[in-house]
DNA sequence: GCCGTACCCTTAACCGGGTAAGCGTCCGAT
DNA sequence: ATCGGACGCTTACCCGGTTAAGGGTACGGC
């Protein structure tokens, strides 16, 4: 089968291709009548312009890029990218823009690909996601003037649009309920000490826990994998003082930390309560089910397309920011027991 | 910053740019001196072909596109897709493929986005997810002679290639090791019975429960999401001859079952012995761990990458047999205990 | 010395769209 | 009647590659 061609289309018209490639685009210069003329011969034989011939012609490639660079194996077990994706994707194809995806094994082998994408034309703009706090994407996209919308922030961000949304204020509700409930030794698990929403959430810990006198507190660094997770929880908890709650920074952490607790003998909530950040299924699977600080991540993904669309557009850049996580309570916290 | 051009190449080369084209695709007609003159010169300016304009002049788009259709909620639990994605990028990005994404909502949809796909030249083939048993994207994909790979099968593919896996036979083992343990009323909780998979499931489990002479198997339908699988794990469980073991199509429904069992006060194993199809870090995770069928999903993503470049290349289609799932006992499973 | 040919490179057409410029035609105003 | 201009469409060239055809030049064989 041929793929019907801007020239089938005007021969069957017996117009000119100028003259489709005006109506099908919206432009005056044709007579409604022969508009529609060609827009039904387009959707008869159906037409869709080839988005090369488009792309070559100065016009945009509608596509946007995505690299992302974390290892496979932890990509796989966190639904938050797949959320982001999904979200993403509902805003682009409404506007039939493609997603290109690409995994890449550390930052160099990312900027190679923006280069390289750059160079060829392929995208219109790009997503960066875990901004590191001395990010040198951030220069190489600005040097190439590629559009980006940086996902995350909202420092660092140099001249690039971003959506970010409220870590510290989130994190410091979630260190104030535990407190309500009669908690003094708090522990955090983070992530990557590297990734910028992981020292901005290590600070918040640090602010809040000095302004509520919380001196016993401690974070432990971890890589956002269950494995790594549940070491951290093993040596938190055989600790002689330890904790009585835990903040996790991703919920497949929270769920091995769980695993742990309970192993050891631990009663959650009774001797440990648990909170998880990113409230995915998989929170309300587990016994007891977690209590979490969620948000809507397909919405997320969705506000940072229509940002990155928006820079394309040509609009300046802005940083907007999007909600911010709230705490869903469930039955894996609770005042601590008394010992 | 302006992009460079072949024109940009070919000026400081001193030669035409068709001598460039030469030189960087290593054809012949260019001496290996004046070749090794422009290759220099290209890396230095840093010089990509655009992919519309190569696009264009007849040759290969150098992308690959992907069709996700599953609802976003469900997309996001399962660590299936995202490993899958991972297995293929990293065949892809070897050969410079790039891989387009796109989430859709319904079988038509993903239908009109492989027209478009089609008509647009934006990829060069696609991998068909999901195969059902009367699945119209076979005869579609057929017609516009759109280079695909079905990830799936080895039935009901037409003419298209595939990779595939031997479900039956890994259902097959499993069930014969539950019976081994001395177990004799198993029950199956199933994906989407769309599904082609999960009719060959069902088949086998049919089939092998019959030949082991387990009159009492039954299997019941669910969505792989955990919510469902609880559910149907509430159900199996209030029977009066209740089930000894349970198998779930994938891993995020056998989490959810577990947690059914314990809420119901069901020792596991003692009381019921479950097994997960999908083996992922989740399983290692809740306790006990979960005995699981396992198999290596980014080489099976990569086995489906090659396949594709394959048929993208001219070779014929054929449909080629991954490694079955092999079962990993852990703490889920034991012989019953007798009542 | 002349021809054949191999080699290296240039020229020019082509892919399929977008779009500025040009060119009839019709219509209303002077 | 003539002019000006808006309208509707065509023409032609551009984007940045690929590639068939062609054209010098050098060299070997007769």
């Amino acid at each position: 089968m041929k793929r019907p061609t801007i020239a089938d289309v005007a021969r069957r018209a017996g117009v000119s291709k100028g003259a489709v490639s005006y109506a099908l685009n919206g432009q005056p210069g044709v007579s409604e009548a022969t508009r529609q003329r060609i827009l039904a011969i387009a959707a008869e034989i159906g037409f869709s312009p080839s988005s090369a011939a488009r792309a070559l012609s100065g016009a945009t490639a509608k596509a946007v890029g995505l690299a992302l660079c974390r290892p496979a194996r932890t990509l796989g077990i966190e639904p938050f990218f797949m959320g982001l994706i999904s979200g993403v994707e509902a805003e682009l194809s409404a506007r039939s823009y493609a997603l290109t995806l690409q995994v890449v094994a550390d930052q160099d082998a990312e900027i190679a690909v923006y280069r390289r994408w750059w160079a060829e034309r392929r995208v219109d703009g790009v997503f960066v996601c875990d901004l590191r706090t001395d990010d040198r994407r951030v220069p190489t996209l600005e040097e190439l003037q590629l559009p980006a919308v940086v996902i995350g922030g909202p420092r660092h961000t140099g001249s690039l649009a971003s959506v970010w949304s409220d870590d510290a204020a989130a994190l410091a509700e979630t260190v104030e309920y535990l407190v309500a409930l009669g908690h003094r030794r708090i522990a955090r698990v983070g992530g990557l000490p590297a990734l910028l929403h992981t020292e901005i959430r290590s600070d918040a810990f640090t602010e809040v826990c000095g302004r509520l006198g919380l001196d016993e507190s401690v974070t432990v660094w971890s890589d956002y994998t269950g494995e790594e997770g549940g070491r951290a929880t093993r040596r938190l908890l055989s600790s002689p003082d330890r904790p009585t709650a835990v903040i996790y920074d991703n919920d497949v952490m929270a769920i091995a930390g769980l695993s742990v607790a309970q192993e050891m003998g631990l009663q959650v909530p009774g001797d440990l309560s648990i909170v998880a950040w990113d409230d995915s299924p998989l929170c309300q699977l587990v016994h007891p089910p977690l209590t979490a600080l969620g948000r809507d991540i397909p919405a997320y993904g969705a506000h940072a397309a229509r940002q990155l669309l928006k820079v394309i557009a040509g609009e300046p850049a802005s940083n907007l920011q999007d909600d911010t996580a709230h705490l869903t309570p469930r039955g894996s916290t609770a005042p601590p027991r008394v010992r």
